[in-house]
DNA sequence: TCGTATTGTATTCGTTCGCTTACATGAGAG
DNA sequence: CTCTCATGTAAGCGAACGAATACAATACGA
């Protein structure tokens, strides 16, 4: 699943708690977290805190995978590969 | 990549970052945070936000991608959803 | 019906975030 | 060597986090 805002997020864990049948208090025990905050958080809070929330989601046994569209570009092979970054640096323009 | 603790991400956007050769102040502007917390994200910070976090792998062009292992359920040939929840639910033992 | 479990909401409070400002170091260009 | 840019570090401050507590509403079983 593609996680791209903080309501992603939200139900993505209350999706998978509920699979597991737990409660909001059982998962908050289980992450050291209040129930509250497990209640803000699946509400998609976006001020709550990452190490909290990857806490949750590996206590919940959900893993997180990160991707850079362009690494993986058109050709699958490095061989073409056209480094944008050198064209840029060539033709970086004088700071403002 | 897999993404596992705070640190995996401050190592992500860095090298993300560094891979698009933006400096820390000019991936704070986008974002729209100060470069200091750029400075502390790419260090770990556990205390980050989460809605600051994901905004930054977004205006790195970075995706997140979220998937549980024992999803495979035991048969998904039911078009209605059928709430297994729910069976168990009715099904359930006494709590201890 | 009543009682229990779960979830949502509101309040209060100590702690900490993230911002601003300032200064120090390192690398590279002149 | 000097100057600039990028990066790391520190102190102060307003704002918000997360915890604890209490109460209401819903759902389910006895």
């Amino acid at each position: 699943m593609q996680v791209k805002t903080t309501n992603d997020i939200g139900s993505l864990i209350r999706d998978r708690r509920t699979h597991l049948r737990w409660s909001q208090e059982e998962l908050a025990t289980r992450v050291g977290v209040s129930r509250l905050w497990i209640v803000q958080l699946e509400k998609g809070k976006p001020t709550a805190q990452i190490g909290l929330v990857l806490r949750t989601l590996k206590e919940l046994g959900l893993a997180l995978d990160a991707s850079a569209p362009s690494e993986t570009g058109p050709r699958s092979t490095d061989a073409g590969t056209v480094d944008l970054d050198r064209i840029i640096r060539s033709a970086r323009p004088a700071k403002s």
